[in-house]
DNA sequence: CACCAGGCAAGTA
DNA sequence: TACTTGCATGGT
């Protein structure tokens, strides 16, 4: 069986992403980097309980202050640049306008986002998916430890050509990449734990597609 | 105690 | 170009 069947009949829908609006989703992808997502939960509840969650507000907001309210999220004090970087280039390219920002061309949204300092493509395509909707494959670390240990690809693959190995391979659907990506976390999650190949995996025997 | 977590940029040679 | 290092909290 191909790998997204399997892990949606161990799993199921993971109803991903955890965001109530387009720019909660944003700011999860730059506090989520190389970080849990349940410090970056709380780091997010910070901003919510504050009234922060806005453009305008978090433009104005200086990073000495933002970086104490996302503190739990770790890297506190780059992110908090990173964060500012981010609305700064909504409010410069798109006039702090998110539905200017959602309606733009998905190339030109991608070059635009990866010109942020703090946003590469990993971060650049969560944001194109999970919050803009787009069907853009996000690639992870998982993604790599998981086709790498099952011998799918070779360890000095781009970001990019494992995008494309996905994309290339699978119908050009955003509901589908939006759940495969969430499989492969649970799937990492649960059975990536320490060894190079866990038997117990339920993706041993598989198929990419 | 060590190690890792839904990365990225800057520094080094 | 190809490595290496800093960033930092919180859970196991």
């Amino acid at each position: 069986m191909d790998m997204f069947n399997l892990m949606i009949n161990q799993f199921g829908a993971q109803h991903w992403w955890p965001g109530d609006t387009e720019l909660e989703m944003m700011a999860g992808a730059i506090l989520t980097q190389n970080t849990s997502w349940k410090n970056v939960d709380k780091a997010i509840a910070n901003l919510k309980d504050k009234g922060l969650l806005d453009i305008e507000r978090l433009y104005n907001l200086p990073p000495a202050a933002l970086a104490e309210e996302i503190r739990p999220a770790g890297y506190f004090n780059i992110k908090a640049v990173r964060l500012k970087n981010l609305i700064n280039f909504l409010v410069e390219q798109y006039s702090g306008d998110m539905s200017l920002f959602l309606s733009d061309k998905t190339e030109r949204l991608r070059e635009g986002l990866l010109s942020v300092k703090g946003v590469g493509p990993e971060t650049a395509d969560s944001i194109l998916l999970y919050a803009a909707r787009r069907a853009v494959f996000v690639i992870d670390a998982y993604t790599y430890r998981i086709l790498y240990r099952h011998g799918i690809i070779e360890d000095q693959i781009t970001y990019d050509e494992l995008k494309e190995l996905f994309e290339s391979n699978l119908p050009a659907e955003e509901g589908l990449f939006n759940e495969f990506h969430a499989l492969i976390v649970r799937t990492a999650k649960e059975f990536c734990k320490g060894k190079p190949l866990c038997g117990q995996c339920p993706l041993n025997g598989w198929e990419l597609v």
